[in-house]
DNA sequence: GTAATACTTAAGCAAGTACTTAACAATAAG
DNA sequence: CTTATTGTTAAGTACTTGCTTAAGTATTAC
């Protein structure tokens, strides 16, 4: 319950980087390893390790050593957090919008 | 087109945070001035406000200000671009999920 | 008018973030 | 064995964030 929290805040927080964007952008088209990812990336190696290691933690990003090479790929998990959680707001706002039908104006109750 | 990514980096930004989570939440469930929003939020109403303007920035909140009172409001705009991120690469991935069918164990083309 | 309410704005600060470089480890190739 | 490849880890740094307090403005109440 509490976890769930923290991993909500840890999801949307990857998530609003833009280059952590771009390597789930580019791994939503299939696994890669890390020095790939990294080639078009202008920046370090160590920097996107270090990105690889927040999309892990909070679950948007799987990976897997074998020999020298780790191969990284989606976490569907992650992004169903997140979409959740859009989801349940929404609906939320949109079962009250159609209580009030066309009853417009109304600001805050009492 | 470079203003829409900078809007997605924002809206998820915004919503990394819980304090913004938590108004967000509130808003869902009805439209509500600064200081009501303020009151359980365990921090002083120029931190509130602060995070009102993020929100604001981003298309999550829209305000209005009659006499000395602003009222908030959820803005519909800025969950969708995040809704509609996150539903893009999930059909993406989706879609080549299919594509392979029960062929495993493909890592990096070439 | 004076006082209370509801913000607004600015300055400052501790903590966190996104990088960097550099040194290291493990595996594969010649 | 030697060398190149692929990643890992640590330390340092400029910048951003999420607050704070304090002083100010605008509106409403008395």
């Amino acid at each position: 319950m509490s976890s769930q929290k923290v991993k909500i805040d840890r999801v949307f927080h990857a998530l609003g980087d833009p280059t952590r964007r771009a390597i789930i952008e580019k791994l939503s088209q299939g696994p890669i390893s890390v020095s790939r990812l990294a080639t078009p990336l202008d920046m370090s190696l160590a920097a996107v390790v270090q990105h690889l290691q927040v999309l892990e933690e909070c679950g948007l990003v799987r990976t897997e050593k074998l020999g020298r090479v780790r191969t990284c790929g989606i976490d569907p998990a992650g992004l169903s957090v997140a979409e959740k959680w859009i989801g349940e707001r929404r609906s939320i706002w949109e079962r009250r919008l159609d209580r009030l039908g066309d009853l417009l104006g109304e600001s805050a109750e009492k």
